[in-house]
DNA sequence: CATGAATGAGAATTCATTCAT
DNA sequence: GATGAATGAATTCTCATTCAT
């Protein structure tokens, strides 16, 4: 199991693309499209979305979102990239070495479900439109590989430690890490106050992460300082 | 605390709507349009199905699909309230007594994820399309929420035999029950491979379960019984 | 050589396609169209008319256009098709037994030149535009070869009757052929009056028709008898 | 009748605008730009060709473009006019003294054919975009009528001379003068060698040129000598 | 002078919905 | 009831032209 630390992960952050001097009125106006555009495809779906819409709302005109984006597709997927470049720093914040095993797996949970802003894109296009997958994976496919695997790799790491170290096989490991990393995508759609029923994101975020970590019976006695 | 058995549940399963005589000729064509137009909108997503598409694979003319539904969101409407028939009648059948609290609760998750056909068209649309649940809440309103609610106090019901009885208030029953409930949407995506990384719907339901049940650590020498 | 006669060009006309009957409203909506569109293409050209305009012209809706035609492609494409039907007819009409040959060959080259609406299109587009040939050449292939190759099995032997049988070799009279075939392109463009700087058509027709036949020395005298 | 020398078609070259002096770095790039639009407008044609394109070919920003030419169509109008330009240079050649009438007119359509850049882009554009001739005679009438009008002249003389002189009254001769010149857009056409069918460019012209000039039934034994 | 970012009118195409037959 | 032709608003994308730097 490699180390994750902070070195580790800013490494894969300098990598990231995306970057360009925030300062440059160039890329400034480019995340202003990106961003906008990446705010009404999260909370209308890509098709209902319109060109003009997105035009309208960054305040430009419609050929220069054209200007930023060959096509709408592209749109889409620079607000992806920006997706999994937040992720990726999010990621970095829990590596702080206070933390215990359950705890980290706690707070990556709640992390997870209460950044709003995490991977709305990437959830709801999952769950959405075929034709945008063809896009995002023709692009995505050369540098996303690996930065899955890293997630992947990560989130077998916490939940051993959580679950008391090396109780689990690494298949059994593996296998849970793919089911948390569904929950990424689950986040998505629980942005939407109906999912939730009501709940505050920070209440189901809270009471999710219990469940999956103590299970349904909460067990205060124990505390989190007991057991593990 | 209401007692959940069939009797109750076959009770509001025939208050519910969509019935009408299954061996009526105009009650067959209603069913072949709107489980067309069912199947078309859960494997291509709303806008990218076309009424056209939908009336030509039920082999009628696309005024008769008017015929049926007045609009295009209606066709999705009534697929929608099939769905819910079924998601109903799937209740019942864990009503079976022998059942312990826990082995219920698990069998419930594992049964929302795995029946495939569970609710795809809710679990798709509600990530999706926000102009069409306008049209589906204005209608479901006065019928729906019943549903919903007796889907609430079910859930809380169960979490509370396996939480080992009436260790959590109402309210934090309750509100566990919003989070289980939010599952039911998850399982709509989780049909898609690419959400559960490769690993086999069983599989990815087994383990999402014991997770919320027992939490991470799996308890096997505890065992159900151990109470905690 | 083959015996060109009014049957043999028949035949060819009878398995042209585009047919249809014309009383049938579908197939009169469909020529409405594509001639309307036709008309407009051979007189602005194909980018710069709209389909719009077409629809507008024809008193349709722009979307009705797209029932008849599935782009704007396929809506020249049926243009063309007509065209070609169009000048096999008058091919028939020149196969008259009581012309000689150069009677015969001069009234082939007014002919050409003063149908108006012989093949506008054709000639328009193939100065034109690239794009559209590709289309054009793809549907095209398939029947279009063997018209052509006729029609230059045709003009050869016109040629070697204008000329006194048998005094050009094959290749000669090939070749001969091949430089009137492009008259045919020639009097596409020939329909704009600035290319015949005022004169009528008629005349610019019989002018072009003497020059080719008898040379720019007019030999009244010598007559079509004196055979030189 | 004038007589047409190498002085006369001088002087005319001499007031023919679009000169400059080429070393001033001004209508160096000047010419650069007028250049490469011409080339790709010939090539692709009017509408297919992009300001961007041309800017970027001729490697400057787009702006400059209009820097030198107030709008796209200027920026073709300066190609017609140096193709003008060139044509009346070809016409100077033609003046040698030792041809013969029947050889100078055939050398007159050997060379409007074969000389390739001849006028591309007139006889393109003239086929193509009527919007375009709007904006060519508007600016044309004033300076390219003569020109056209010492054309017409010029083809008159020749084909008096090559019919034998004076047999042709001036009516017929100036009729005759116009369908040739109609050749002169034919000669652009031609250079597509779809519509030469695979004759070589020479071949085509040489073939061409007889016809017109000696008819059909090629005169051998006449020669060019026997007059008639 | 030169640049190139910004603009927005215009073009092709799709598709939900209507309605005469 | 059923049909499917007709409609036209809406959508994506292009590109000539302008203008602040």
């Amino acid at each position: 199991m490699k180390g994750w630390d902070y070195q580790e992960i800013q490494r894969l952050l300098d990598q990231f693309p995306g970057g360009g001097d925030p300062d440059d009125p160039k890329e400034r106006k480019r995340r202003l499209i990106v961003d906008t555009a990446a705010r009404l495809f999260a909370s209308q779906g890509y098709r209902k979305t319109s060109v003009e819409q997105v035009a309208r709302q960054a305040g430009v005109a419609k050929g220069t979102v054209y200007l930023y984006a060959k096509n709408k597709a592209e749109l889409l997927l620079h607000g992806v990239i920006e997706e999994k470049r937040r992720a990726l720093e999010n990621l970095r914040d829990l590596m702080h070495p206070d933390y215990t095993g359950r705890e980290r797996l706690k707070a990556w949970l709640v992390a997870v479900f209460t950044q709003t802003a995490e991977l709305p894109l990437t959830a709801r296009l999952l769950t959405g439109d075929r034709e945008i997958l063809a896009v995002l994976y023709q692009y995505g496919a050369d540098r996303g590989e690996d930065w899955e695997g890293m997630q992947h790799e990560f989130l077998s790491s916490m939940i051993d430690e959580a679950a008391a170290p090396h109780r689990l096989t690494p298949i059994e490991l593996g296998d849970r890490a793919k089911v948390l990393y569904g929950f990424v995508m689950f986040a998505g759609m629980v942005q939407d106050e109906q999912v939730r029923r009501g709940l505050s994101l920070e209440r189901f975020a809270q009471l999710l992460a219990e469940m999956i970590v103590d299970g349904v019976s909460p067990a205060p006695s124990r505390g989190e300082a007991g057991g593990r």
